[in-house]
DNA sequence: CCTACCGATCGGTAGG
DNA sequence: CCTACCGATCGGTAGG
């Protein structure tokens, strides 16, 4: 049934706000001083935790006042989750965007899809505005148990595109060991390198993909009657 | 030199202390409320974190009242420095123990010791009394730096055994990609699985082992004018 | 969104 | 190792 017959109000145009108070009134103060919030606070979890982390402080980073957080959001563990919803959705979008981008260019085999899946995961772990995700991943046991669902069912869409991959890899033998395992295996190896990658020291993001793909794919088994000495790029090491 | 010609007290031997208060005072309790004080941290420390235990939940989980635990650490942080570097000795002592049983019931490949060192680093992990390297790996950030720096020096030495055998195993061809960003992903791999596994419904950690060696390795190249095909186990699969 | 504030909790200590 | 306690900080709120 559309929604289109409900009497709806008009549309929310974006217009002037009465009561405000006469400040610095932006016209896109909107969901401003939210972000500001959830960016600091995603910032500031990171470093050094959620426990740890006082609700002044992310206020503070914000430039707001000690009390003015509670004005956007229920509680600090609220912010917590919003934190983690946001990145959750940010990075599915990502996601989603890049297969869709590689898939028009050419068509995918399955190493295509891992690569491509693999490679925009180090972006949303290690790249601009990659403070999101490491707090799901590591601060998820100050979640209350009503949030923890919501964030696991974004959770399950993100692994679900990588599932039919492994699977395939398995199939043809590029994957070793059962696709379950070798997901939590292979998702451990990706969302580890928060813990050390260094960008001032270490290799780039398409570094890091090459040589992880490298080290879980086996060679293709060659097709009966091909020629067995595929490309072997180690001849040099 | 010895330290035999020094004028060392009588080696204590565990007399009935004198200005004790006559409760029940075991004749081992020596350094026993202190092993008590460590084991009641390591467990609470890894279900709620570094941050979100208070040293009271810690003294009540050993039997003692609020100020106790003061009179055996000076502070909150030295008891989580000492659970990590109680932690990091027994997980190194292990290691060794490990290593050099297998090693003398046969010759030991370079596969061989890594499963060696995988088996038993899954035993640190999610075995028995295994609190305190998921302390030590994921509470890292509450440490201060001078405490970080021990540390540090633990885990080096406990990398250091794997980095030969992870060289080997890449001379070999049985490992593809740097080795050090080999081992890095290998402990990613293993180490995350404090965040998945369940005894109760997952494999043993027998089967974690095979399957982690199975997804990182590859099969060892024949050696010229050897027959081609090797044991392949997946032919059921 | 700020001001002013509250009750609770926390790490740590003195003194025995 | 306990009792009794302190100063500081914290999440959160009322009222504007």
């Amino acid at each position: 049934m559309s929604t289109a017959s409900l009497p709806l109000p008009a549309p929310a145009a974006p217009r002037r706000a009465r009561g405000r108070p006469p400040k610095t009134a932006d016209e896109r103060d909107d969901g401003n001083r939210r972000q500001a919030l959830l960016r600091a606070a995603a910032r500031l979890f990171r470093q050094q935790g959620f426990a740890a982390t006082s609700t002044r402080d992310i206020a503070a980073a914000a430039g707001m006042r000690s009390g003015s957080p509670f004005y956007h959001f229920d509680s600090k563990e609220a912010l917590l989750a919003a934190v983690m919803q946001e990145g959750m959705q940010s990075a599915l979008r990502r996601q989603t965007a890049a297969m869709a981008a590689a898939a028009s260019a050419q068509p995918l085999s399955a190493r295509d899809c891992l690569q491509v899946l693999v490679r925009n995961h180090y972006e949303v772990l290690l790249g601009p505005d990659s403070d999101f995700i490491p707090v799901m991943l590591y601060e998820w046991r100050s979640l209350s148990e009503a949030q923890r669902s919501e964030v696991n069912h974004q959770k399950a869409d993100y692994e679900a595109a990588w599932v039919p991959v492994l699977q395939a890899l398995h199939a043809s033998g590029e994957l070793s060991g059962d696709p379950g395992l070798a997901r939590l295996m292979l998702f451990g190896a990706l969302n580890w390198s928060v813990q050390w990658y260094d960008p001032a020291r270490q290799a780039s993001l398409d570094d890091l993909t090459q040589t992880t793909l490298q080290l879980f794919l086996k060679d293709p088994v060659a097709p009966k009657g091909a020629r067995t000495a595929t490309r072997r790029s180690e001849v040099l090491e």
